[in-house]
DNA sequence: AAGAGTCTCAACCGCTAGTTT
DNA sequence: CAAACTAGCGGTTGAGACTCT
């Protein structure tokens, strides 16, 4: 025989938490602490079960919570984080104090992701997906380490979306593209470094703008 | 003004790893 | 050791807000 059930489902109460129920569970954790999630209701007297208690504390009511609107530098962190860590929700929200995971899941399905979708990038992987007219050479010698986009508003605020790639033969390299479509790159890359099959044998030089036209092009979809 | 379509996000569901009996 | 539970996680849903026509 295993322990008792955390609560008996039949007369809890579900969906949207009232006012009133709110303070009750801000009160008693505020005043006993939290021990254990499936007494909370019973001694705070409510009608909910211990999992959606400790669900709203730590999603809406705990008091070192957040309550703006997620930042354009946080959101080109998740976006970083995402493409080390995939959707690990908890472990992304573990580097900004005060987000909840669900938060942070929620910004990413309504928002990043809808915008990787449309720059053609793979939310998952945050590899290009079938670029229109991308050069073969360009997918042979570099692969894409991360892409980030970061984000923008109705008031004119620059669109920009950025690459980061390791070329085969080269160090890490980091280019910009803002929404008019010019480009701002970083290249460092020494002519000796370069792979000998390129095109002109200075890909990709400070001044190459290889097949990344193509990205300009995602920019202008923005 | 109103109906339809879209978006946001709080809350729930189902699963898993770890814990307790 | 097995069964039953807890806490926490990620996926999904749906009500209300918002935007468009």
């Amino acid at each position: 025989m295993g322990r008792q059930p955390c609560c008996d489902k039949a007369g809890m109460r579900r969906g949207a938490w009232t006012a009133e129920e709110d303070q009750k569970l801000i009160n008693f954790i505020i005043n006993n602490g939290i021990h254990c999630w499936r007494l909370v209701p019973k001694l705070a007297g409510l009608m909910r079960c211990g999992k959606s208690c400790r669900l709203r504390w730590t999603n809406y009511l705990r008091p070192d919570l957040k309550r703006e609107a997620i930042s354009q530098e946080e959101e080109s962190q998740i976006i970083q984080l995402h493409s080390r860590l995939g959707n690990r929700w908890s472990k992304i929200a573990s580097y900004f104090p005060g987000r909840t995971d669900n938060e942070i899941k929620n910004h990413w399905n309504t928002r990043i992701k809808k915008r990787l979708n449309l720059l053609g990038l793979n939310p998952a992987t945050h590899e290009l997906i079938n670029p229109p007219n991308a050069s073969p050479q360009m997918m042979i010698d570099m692969k894409q380490k991360e892409i980030g986009v970061s984000s923008e508003d109705k008031s004119g605020y620059e669109h920009r979306i950025w690459m980061t790639f390791q070329s085969m033969n080269a160090e890490e390299n980091r280019l910009q593209v803002n929404s008019s479509g010019s480009c701002s790159s970083s290249f460092s890359v020494q002519d000796s470094l370069c792979p000998s099959s390129s095109k002109d044998n200075s890909f990709p030089s400070s001044e190459a703008t290889i097949s990344l036209d193509d990205l300009f092009f995602y920019g202008n979809l923005l």
